[in-house]
DNA sequence: CGGGTTTGACCGGCGC
DNA sequence: GCGCCGGTCAAACCCG
């Protein structure tokens, strides 16, 4: 075999081995050793070696030699196979990172590269038809010398060997239709990731004071700055917080019951029954499908406010339950309560999130000097989600936010970023505790990798009355203190300033996040760990993921020109966690970024990420920075304080 | 004047 | 049954 030959033909044992099962009918006329251990082949085992001289007609296809070039003698080399070894190592090692690396620089490889990335099963398949295609391969000329008896079967062993065939150019069509959707996938995520930063760069130059204005004249100039600024008039959609049908299992816990059981009890009017009645809220549930928290009876039939009511709920609501009832009624009774607490140093009396939020009470909890404050999101009527806020009592310095409920309203790039944390831990709250039996084989294998590390970072508290993931983002964001703490989750990223603002950085913080969460779910025992529900792999929608992964990315990015705080950039980065729940994708994702800025051994990154000595993520924990935009409109606030 | 905040009252859940 | 507690309501108030 030529070396370096760039097309086809090429009977090549790396590639054999490596990637293309396609060569098998060929290569295996040299009869590796290996062949020879199949229980396939058995009837085989007798063949004489000179049958690979003459090698019967194969399928043959076009083979990217750029990942073998060195020489393999087809004809006689079936010995030779432990002198390529070293090189056949290389190649057959699932160097995911490299390779997702390659596709950053050489997109025409992609294809190629894919479907190395994928060889797994592949491999799987080819040594399964390794004995099929021995026989069929070699039944033309050694047919009569070796066993007559085996003649009969030929044809029908040659034609399971085509099928094969068939069935591996159709699954080379698949892995090369994943790797295209993949592509479609950086491409949307990085023309997200640009507009939205766009966006971010417009919102910054505008005063501060706009983050008082009316919400939907914010939204609306953001459109126009995109329509402005995207070209071609192409224009931005507006967010929504739809995490997707499983919305079941969104959110805080909630999703969309939890929107149900909020906005039903947002009802307000209660038993005083202080207004007229007014159902609006609650027969748009009941004409949606949804149920109730029946938990509280006194959302059921209670009547409803006529402020609130008349809101009602938009068809985006509908239209999202619709497509998402029967998850909804599986999960809603777990995940109705389901919170997202997150812990961050500040001195505002809020974190920023990009939600416009009216305080509706304020109570003194028990044990707690710091009175603690209730918040409804008012960027749209009737959204259910709400937030409390509380300084911790024993470091009144962090700031614990509690989000429940899931928006139902479109949301500005920043809100996006919380409010996909919230659905996103929110639903691996779920998913963790909720499916444990069918859960062994999920993607949460990077929890278990990682399982040495000990996050101090995500705790679960199941013991709560609701479920509450909390997201302690009060350690110390020092990088160099980070490293120093192996018992914490550290994030590897690469050169920051340079790449948040890329969307490649955006999936990888939204890769790695989980981390957290898995950690989280790990040490609690009662959750079998961290893993994807159904309903949410099924609903990884391209154009949701890069959306919101760009949401993530222009929102770190902003985060970064604005130094806000690690909780904030944590947030944005675990955003992308609902854009992608496909973890194994975001990973190639984040492994991609990391490669692509010369960051860690690839080799070690899934299984060392705690202890990478590469670039960490650089969170300026500015105290204060985050007040900013924070949507107190005066300084009564005791939490002020 | 509109929108947001304050604050006392009310309600339901839960434990005793 | 009672009281505690978390959560919510809404009138009064404040602010731009």
């Amino acid at each position: 075999m030529a070396k370096g030959r760039s097309c086809g033909l090429s009977i090549d044992s790396d590639l054999i081995t490596s990637t293309f099962f396609i060569h098998k009918p060929t290569v295996l006329n040299s009869f590796p050793e290996e062949n020879f251990k199949n229980p396939n082949c058995n009837n085989l085992t007798l063949m004489d070696a000179s049958a690979s001289r003459s090698p019967p007609p194969t399928i043959q296809f076009p083979v990217n030699l750029n990942s073998t070039t060195h020489d393999h003698e087809d004809d006689d080399d079936d010995v030779s196979l432990p002198s390529d070894d070293n090189k056949r190592k290389v190649i057959d090692e699932m160097d995911f990172f490299a390779e997702k690396e390659h596709d950053e620089v050489k997109p025409s490889n992609k294809l190629t590269h894919g479907f190395k990335e994928l060889k797994s099963p592949t491999r799987l398949e080819f040594d399964v038809n390794t004995g099929l295609n021995l026989l069929t391969t070699n039944t033309s000329s050694d047919q009569s010398l070796v066993d007559d008896g085996i003649s009969s079967n030929m044809e029908d062993k040659r034609a399971k060997s085509e099928l094969a065939v068939l069935q591996a150019e159709l699954e080379r069509m698949k892995v090369e239709n994943l790797r295209l959707r993949d592509m479609l996938n950086q491409v949307t995520s990085n023309y997200n990731s640009l507009q939205m930063h766009l966006v971010t760069i417009m919102q910054d130059q505008k005063p501060r004071e706009s983050n008082q204005e009316h919400v939907q004249d914010g939204l609306d100039r953001k459109l126009e700055d995109n329509k402005k600024h995207s070209g071609n008039g192409v224009v931005v959609p507006r967010q929504f917080m739809d995490l997707g049908p499983a919305t079941a299992a969104t959110i805080g816990g909630g999703g969309d019951t939890d929107e149900l059981s909020l906005s039903s009890s947002e009802g307000r009017s209660r038993d005083r029954s202080r207004s007229p009645g007014n159902n609006e809220e609650n027969r748009n549930n009941n004409e949606d499908g949804m149920v109730f928290d029946q938990d509280k009876k006194r959302n059921i039939g209670r009547e409803d406010s006529p402020d609130q009511g008349s809101q009602g709920w938009g068809p985006n609501k509908i239209a999202r339950f619709n497509s998402t009832k029967s998850n909804v009624d599986q999960t809603e009774a777990t995940i109705r309560k389901a919170r997202v607490s997150v812990r961050a140093r500040s001195e505002a009396p809020m974190i920023t999130d990009g939600c416009q939020w009216r305080k509706y009470g304020q109570k003194m909890a028990k044990g707690n000097p710091c009175p603690r404050a209730y918040y409804r999101c008012t960027m749209a009527a009737g959204c259910p989600v709400r937030k409390q806020v509380q300084r911790c009592a024993e470091d009144q310095t962090i700031l614990i936010t509690t989000y429940e409920g899931n928006h139902n309203h479109p949301l500005p790039p920043a809100a996006m970023a919380m409010a996909s944390t919230t659905s996103s831990a929110a639903r691996m709250l779920l998913s963790g505790s909720m499916s444990s039996a069918d859960g062994i084989m999920n993607p949460n294998f990077l929890t278990r990798t990682l399982l040495p590390c000990s996050s101090s970072m995500a705790t679960i508290s199941a013991s709560a009355p609701f479920p509450t993931v909390t997201l302690d983002l009060t350690q110390n964001p020092n990088p160099l203190q980070f490293q120093r703490q192996p018992s914490q989750f550290q994030v590897p990223f690469p050169n920051p300033p340079q790449n948040f603002a890329n969307s490649s950085a955006a999936a990888a913080a939204a890769a790695l996040l989980p981390q957290i969460f898995g950690q989280a779910f790990y040490n609690q025992s009662k959750f079998s760990g961290l893993q994807m529900s159904q309903d949410v792999e099924g609903n990884n929608k391209l154009g949701h993921q890069s959306q919101v992964a760009a949401a993530a990315a222009a929102a770190i990015h902003q985060q970064q020109g604005q130094q806000n705080s690690l909780a904030d950039t944590v947030t944005a980065a675990t955003a992308a966690i609902a854009a992608d729940p496909n973890f194994t994708a975001a990973l190639a994702a984040a492994i991609t970024s990391i490669i692509g800025g010369g960051g860690a051994q690839p080799s070690n990154i899934t299984s060392s990420s705690t202890t990478s000595s590469t670039n960490l993520i650089t969170i300026s924990n500015t105290s204060g920075s985050i007040s900013t935009t924070i949507n107190n409109t005066n300084g009564n606030n005791k939490i002020n304080n």
